[in-house]
DNA sequence: TTATGTTTATATTACG
DNA sequence: CGTAATATAAACATAA
């Protein structure tokens, strides 16, 4: 059966800055525009805490991008400006174990740590959890500028890293980034400029190179601390617009209607969710890693800021991790004989292994859950399966049927790694198939929600 | 000229 | 509705 492990090393190796900056000038034009500066001496000083004007939520998110970083800061506090010796900036591909958690060699929110603390839903969020942000070209990386700088920091093993480095960390590991237009530059300039939790570092006059470095305010690591940051929101789903025409998909305006057309949860779904939080008691043993690996990867998470991220994080979870890389490849997006069940069915009974060989753990009798008035009841075979398909029919039966399924459809469609060597045929594949996603939603609408029934009608 | 950095403006989304 | 956080765009300045 498919195991997948979110502990894999980076398999590309370890690269260090130099090597990495001229295999990345020579891959991407956007590469190309990277400067390079393999002299970046290390300083690490503690700034006093500001935090009026600029966000920091963006520092607890970087534990949920991080899951190797411990959920409380106290325990651990050296991993916030913490003087690293290392002169070799190292990057996830470095295999750093403290760095980005990888999923496959990818950067990927892979947070399992209270998985059994909730049943068959957790498993069907979890499984979703894993998307490819490293070869995916046309999801953007549910993380915030600012933790994107963070995590390149992070990564970095320096204290201070120049602009430039962030570009190429954030291209080498994203690959949203190295297609979409070079706007994300303007914005993470700006995000340093204007977020106190980056401190300027300028550079020496005897120092050679263009511009100064970067660091992060430590201070702010203190007020993760008191866990005072909720996390970001981002846009449900952004698809690169670089890669839309190839894929006729219509762009996502940014006006005033463009959240009616999102493939983010619908208010119908997150109440219901609430609603089954507060019955089913999944806050008491809230945090951030279970959040975005877990529950929150088929149920949407809508309380604090983080709501909206998590949405999005959790509708990236849909095909990709179903699947081992190589399997993707023979498999395709969409290909005819793809079985949407079948595969939430192996999800659900815990046959789909997604903790580094631990099975997910199906539903127990002591675990028996009651969602807005339906007893659930765990533990007949296939484990957990009725279990969910009960809860979705609680949905339904409650006028949920709009419940996401059309996120799942659409970003299990979207979500499959697109290698860069791949390109030309999926792009083949997706132009004569001329899936636009309207028209999904206007089928899958007609259908009543039934993912099976697009499907079978697509095809 | 280009990369870097600052600032302003506007839009979106969610929370209280 | 006000506020906060974030994203995006753009104008502008500065340094290499």
């Amino acid at each position: 059966m498919l195991s997948l492990s979110c502990t894999d090393p980076w398999p590309e190796g370890s690269l260090g800055l130099e090597e990495e900056l001229v295999t990345a000038a020579a891959q991407t034009e956007q590469r190309d525009r990277v400067v390079s500066n393999n002299n970046d001496n290390i300083c690490c000083s503690v700034v006093n805490l500001d935090d009026s004007l600029t966000s920091l939520q963006w520092l607890q998110e970087f534990s949920i991008a991080c899951p190797d970083m411990p959920q409380h800061a106290h325990q651990q506090p050296h991993l916030f400006g913490r003087q690293l010796d290392s002169d070799t900036a190292a990057s996830p591909l470095s295999g750093d174990p403290t760095s980005i958690s990888v999923a496959r060699g990818k950067p990927t929110a892979t947070p399992y740590s209270r998985m059994q603390s909730l049943p068959s839903i957790v498993a069907h969020g979890h499984c979703l959890d894993e998307v490819d942000y490293k070869t995916n070209v046309h999801i953007k990386p549910p993380y915030s500028y600012a933790t994107l700088i963070c995590m390149a920091m992070q990564a970095s093993k320096k204290t201070k890293i120049t602009l430039s480095w962030i570009y190429k960390w954030i291209t080498d590991n994203f690959c949203y980034y190295r297609h979409a237009n070079l706007t994300w530059q303007n914005s993470i300039r700006h995000s340093l400029s204007l977020n106190k939790c980056f401190i300027k570092v300028p550079r020496q006059k005897n120092e050679p190179g263009k511009g100064g470095f970067w660091k992060i305010d430590p201070k702010y690591a203190e007020r993760l601390l008191s866990g005072a940051y909720k996390k970001k929101q981002v846009p449900a789903v952004q698809i690169n617009p670089a890669l839309q025409n190839r894929l006729h998909i219509q762009p996502q305006p940014r006006g005033p209607c463009s959240h009616r057309r999102k493939m983010g949860i619908n208010p119908k779904s997150q109440r219901l969710f609430r609603e089954f939080k507060e019955a089913t008691g999944a806050d008491q043993n809230w945090d951030t890693h279970l959040g975005e690996g877990t529950m929150l990867g088929s149920w949407p998470e809508v309380r604090g800021r983080g709501g909206y991220k998590r949405e999005q994080t959790a509708l990236q979870r849909c095909s990709s991790p179903l699947f081992p890389l190589d399997e993707q490849k023979e498999i395709g997006p969409l290909k005819g004989d793809f079985d949407w069940d079948s595969l939430l069915d192996s999800v659900l009974s815990g046959e789909l292994n997604l903790e580094g060989g631990k099975p997910l753990r199906p539903i127990t009798k002591e675990e028996d859950l009651t969602v807005r008035g339906t007893y659930i009841t765990p533990g007949d075979a296939p484990a957990g399966t009725a279990d969910i398909h009960e809860l979705v029919e609680t949905q339904r039966s409650n006028d949920v049927s709009d419940y996401d399924e059309e996120a799942f459809l659409t970003r299990a469609f979207l979500e499959s790694p697109w290698p860069e060597d791949e390109e030309k045929g999926r792009s083949d594949f997706l132009s004569n198939s001329t899936v636009n996603l309207d028209q999904l939603f206007e089928v899958g609408e007609a259908l009543g929600g039934n993912p099976s029934l697009w499907i079978d009608t697509l095809l």
